[in-house]
DNA sequence: CGCGGCTTTGATGTTCATCAAGTAAAGTGG
DNA sequence: CCACTTTACTTGATGAACATCAAAGCCGCG
């Protein structure tokens, strides 16, 4: 590569902040010829199911979805996240091989870094490790949240979830492009396609939501969050 | 050879080789005057939801179960497990405050040691600092696994693959008592409490399993299996 | 412009929660 | 230790919630 040649930027990167706290500038700037910048596109794969983990990713831009295929061929979503609350997969500490597939939703850009050069620096500088525990941490702690979460609802409410956590967490606005299909949201929330579909119709029908195509407009939030609740 | 001495025995401690491999002769002294073991009866809350974290805690023995409250009061299991399995609260480095309950589900002994102790080694010892970070990692990954797991099965999965998790990962035998009730069975799988007796119910008119009060005999584990998988 | 995948809606049946009422077991105070 | 109280367990009946099946419309893409 010619990483070498060009300047080093990552110290002007805001995962400085957040997962590279505590380096000094040569470390840095080390990090910064172990790198690699990789685009994905919408639906490509980033991490597969199964595969050797030899690199720390994380994700730069874009938004990406977290699966595993079942016994029967079915995918499940574990989650949906963007920059900032996505390091790498869970598994790159505990585990040889990749628990999960993760993919790219909408386009994406991972910052991609070998492991061992991580776990180098982790043995090395104490208080950038327990910075990366603790985000790593944060990460499980908001999956394992989520997932019990959503267990507690019922169908209408687990979509009314679904929709807010787009419009709050994802992309902090009332009006987005759903990044995923139907079937993705029933593969989440743990219902069937149709029936997502139906309790989207419902809500447009009592003008909670009004539908474009993948355009989605949330008129009342209030309703929703009641219906998110209550389910 | 368990027996409870004011005399410092952690060098000869299981967990020794498990959370605090790496650890040097004089810090595993140092660790053992820092460190109070505190026994719980079964019913005993270990940690409460909500507050603040002070302690690194590791079950040494007994069972415990993981829960936090919904909003409408009810409990919600998220897991049961047993020592080694089982190191503190998974809140501790992410968290101010821990984010469930643990509460012994049967007499249970908690090694306790000041969180600041381990945080201090955690900085200095980076291969212990590793190991902790692997520990924590499997202990999240397992729970997420779990959880996934359980939400793919219908009914009587759920109820088959809770017999097979306590007679497989718990108690290594096919005749144990059960340590909760079961209305917590229901609180785990996330079904109902009346569900959960009358699969266990269909169960024992189908020969699968014996029942005896609180007391269960695996009859048929392959039929299980298949009822686990199937579900 | 036609094919295949995604979406939508209705009809039907299964699964599961809820309610109720009764029994067993486990605490609790006298 | 017994009577009393409470909590856990059990079973049946009923209805609600949800999956499944089917058929048709839509949309993007080669």
């Amino acid at each position: 590569m010619n990483e070498q040649t060009k300047y080093c930027v990552c110290e002007n990167c805001e995962f400085r902040e957040i997962v590279f706290a505590h380096l000094d500038e040569s470390t840095i700037q080390e990090l910064c010829n172990n790198k690699e910048e990789h685009p994905y596109r919408k639906g490509e794969i980033i991490n597969h199911e199964g595969e050797k983990i030899t690199d720390f990713k994380y994700l730069k831009s874009g938004l990406v979805k977290l699966f595993r295929r079942t016994a029967t061929g079915e995918e499940q979503v574990i989650t949906i996240t963007r920059p900032f609350e996505f390091v790498s997969n869970m598994s790159i500490f505990s585990d040889e091989r990749y628990r999960y597939s993760v993919a790219s939703i909408e386009d994406s850009v991972v910052c991609i870094v070998r492991l061992d050069f991580i776990k180098s620096l982790f043995i090395k500088n104490g208080s950038f490790a327990m910075g990366l525990l603790s985000k790593v941490s944060k990460i499980n702690d908001k999956i394992i949240t989520q997932t019990l979460d959503i267990r507690l609802k019922n169908l209408v409410g687990r979509v009314a979830y679904v929709l807010l956590y787009f419009a709050k967490e994802i992309y902090n606005t009332r009006v987005f492009d759903l990044p995923v299909s139907r079937k993705e949201i029933a593969d989440f929330i743990g219902m069937s396609t149709a029936n997502v579909i139906r309790t989207l119709s419902d809500f447009k029908k009592d003008g909670i939501i009004r539908v474009f195509g993948k355009t989605i407009e949330i008129v009342d939030i209030n309703k929703l969050e009641i219906l998110s609740k209550r389910g």
